[in-house]
This record gives C-alpha cells, sequence and structure tokens, in this order.
DNA sequence: TTCAAAATTTAGACAAATCTAAAAATATGT
DNA sequence: ACATATTTTTAGATTTGTCTAAATTTTGAA
C-alpha cells in the first residue's frame, strides 16, 4: 500500500465510525481533503486491491480486509503519539502531524518493539483506543460533557476534537484525561 | 525536499566521502540502483533548487546547501539507529532498513528529543560518526583491520561494510564495537 | 590523431496521484 | 412526474520519478 492509499483507508474507516454504512465520494473528499473526482480514481484503485467495496455512484466501504488494514495503520498512528508524549515530552496538541507521517513506516517488529516500551498501552494521549496487532480495542462509556446534568461527576476519558487549537484551550482550563 | 530528493543528496555525500570532487552520472546510477538516464533528470532537478553543482558531462558536487542537507539526513539516519539498538533491541545488522525510512520524518523537534533521548550519541551502532545540529561531526583514527601487523593492538570503532550479512558474520566471530 | 567504446543526455513513454471542466446519474421539491 | 439541483464520474492535463531506446559527447587506444 502507498502513503496515500494507506491514508483513504483510514478517512474511509474514520467516516465509518459514525456508523455510516456506505460513504459517498463528496463526505470522503471532505475527510481527505481533495477532490471528489480525485477520490472516485482512488476509489478504483483501491477496488481493484480488494480493500473497498465499490459500485458507481452508490458509496463505498471497507472489506475485512480493508478494515484490517486501517486498524494496522491506526494502531501504528496511536502507539507513536504515545511514544512522543511518553517519551519525547510532546504535548497532547503537537503529536497528531508528525505521527501522520511516523503511521507509515513499515516494520513490524518496529510497532511490536515500540509496544512492549511503552508497555503496551490501551490509549493514546487524547484517550482513543489502540488496537492490538489483531486489531482489538477496549472501549469506554463515553458522554459528551455538553450531556452531563449541572453537578455531576465523570472522568475525562478522551476528546472528540484533538485540533491543536482546541487541546490547548483544555490545557487552559487544566482540563486533562483522567 | 521530497524522499527521493533527499536520497540522492545522500548517495552523492555518500560518494564524496573518498575524496572526490566530481561525481559522475554512472557512478551515482549505481549507488542509486538506477538508471544514468533517470539520474540525469534528478540532478537537474537538484541543480534547480541550489543543491548541487552541476555542468553537463561533468559530473556532479554538493553545494554548501546541499552538504547542510545531505549532513541533516545522515544525522536523522544514524539517530534513528541508535535508537532502534538502544531502546528497541535491534541489532546492528536490522536498523539501516527501517533507518532509510525513519531519516526522512520532517520534525526538528522530533529529532533533537530523540537525540537528548539518546544521550546525545557521537556514534551509530556501526561506529559512523552522527553529525551534530551544525552538521558538524567527531572524527577518529582508523585503519583497516586488513592493514593491521599480526599480534597488533586494537580497538573495533566501526565497520567499513554494513551490510547485514557482514555483521552477522563478525557477529559469529564474536567481534563487536569497543 | 583519429575513431570506436564508454559515458551521458535527450526524447518519448508510463504509473501514481492529483487537478479542472464537462458529462452523466441520482436526488429533490413542488 | 418532471425539471432542476446535487452528486458522481469521465476525459484530459500536470507533476514526480522512473524507464527504454536513440542521439550526443567524451575518452582512450592504436
Amino acid at each position: 500500500m502507498t502513503q496515500s492509499e494507506e491514508n483513504y483507508i483510514k478517512g474511509i474507516y474514520h467516516l465509518s465510525q459514525g456508523g455510516k454504512m456506505s460513504i459517498s465520494t463528496n463526505a470522503l473528499a471532505g475527510q481527505m481533503e481533495t477532490k471528489p473526482s480525485s477520490v472516485t480514481d482512488m476509489i478504483k484503485r483501491l477496488s481493484e486491491k480488494g480493500l473497498v467495496h465499490y459500485k458507481k455512484y452508490q458509496g463505498v466501504h471497507l472489506t475485512e480486509k480493508g478494515t484490517h488494514q486501517a486498524l494496522t495503520v491506526i494502531r501504528k498512528h496511536r502507539l507513536w503519539e504515545v511514544f512522543l508524549v511518553e517519551k519525547l515530552d510532546f504535548t497532547w496538541d503537537e503529536v497528531h502531524e508528525v505521527a501522520e507521517q511516523l503511521e507509515h513506516i513499515e516494520s513490524e517488529k518496529l510497532i511490536d518493539r515500540l509496544d512492549d516500551l511503552l508497555d503496551n498501552p490501551d490509549f493514546d494521549p487524547h484517550g482513543d483506543p489502540i488496537p492490538d496487532k489483531q486489531g482489538r480495542f477496549k472501549t469506554r462509556e463515553k458522554k459528551l460533557l455538553s450531556t452531563m446534568p449541572v453537578s455531576g461527576h465523570g472522568i475525562c476519558v478522551g476528546v472528540k476534537d484533538s485540533s491543536s487549537s482546541f487541546l490547548k484551550f483544555l490545557d487552559k482550563h487544566h482540563i486533562e484525561l483522567g
């Protein structure tokens, strides 16, 4: 898989998390910050490689193989994020961009060893679950802060928006994981 | 710089270490494991970017800017090699391939922090010097083992051939750095 | 010194990933 | 139901990096 293909697979996976069966060309173009025509081209390539199911005008969804690939890339991305925060003292708003690059490094041994070095973490610095080698990951009961009752109690376990600006906003108000 | 451009710059730098002023198209094609015509194309691009001096049929050599870029990539490559050996328990014959990928990650902060994490090493797992941020590096007096007198004394400080097969051969005969 | 061999460059083609503009298919509102 | 708006696809172009084959330049040997 090329880096671009990996990025598309990941994009489709993320859009599918909303429970969507089929992802539209336009939605994917939005996610990938590219043009719908480019998406159509790429989808055809992915379809030929058996990573997605695609019928013209009907949208796209990942095959089992594609889902597995997506989870592998996400595993790598999130492990690198943990590494950057735990070992190199990056802050949680700095890690995404670098992890976007590191996630494409090809070496199973590298990732397995990194996983061990970090003591096999279950969640990344934004509270998102890290899939294991088989693609399994822990889920947690989560409620949006906006749906919590006034004077209610809870523990911050993740952020929905992991943009640098929002994370800095949280820092300013001393909100952090845990 | 693209990854391919970085690889060419690095290739030119390595060939220049033999004391060569001007690197021939064929020599570079050999180093890069590509065709001379591809080299000519790439050299033109690098020349337009001010990374190399080039006159048709006259060979190529790095500009000051090009040399600096080469040293940056080499610094990254060798720091990652140290990381792989020291933190992830890779053996010295396993690191090259992965470091070839990691050297292209773009993040100055990442490299500086990695340098600190590794206690600012001066040499990589093959005994090659690691340039600092300014491109400076330590040199050491070295003699080829083949030029040493029988019963002479010395300390192994590096290998000339860092192919996996040769490094494994050294392991078998219990020859290692230091 | 001359001419063939070797090295280098050019020309033209291709694949990946993208774009714009135009065409085709689908969806929607009254 | 049907005309229009939206979505999606196609066609053709561009960039990067590569290739083969042909042309050109340099080198070196008789």
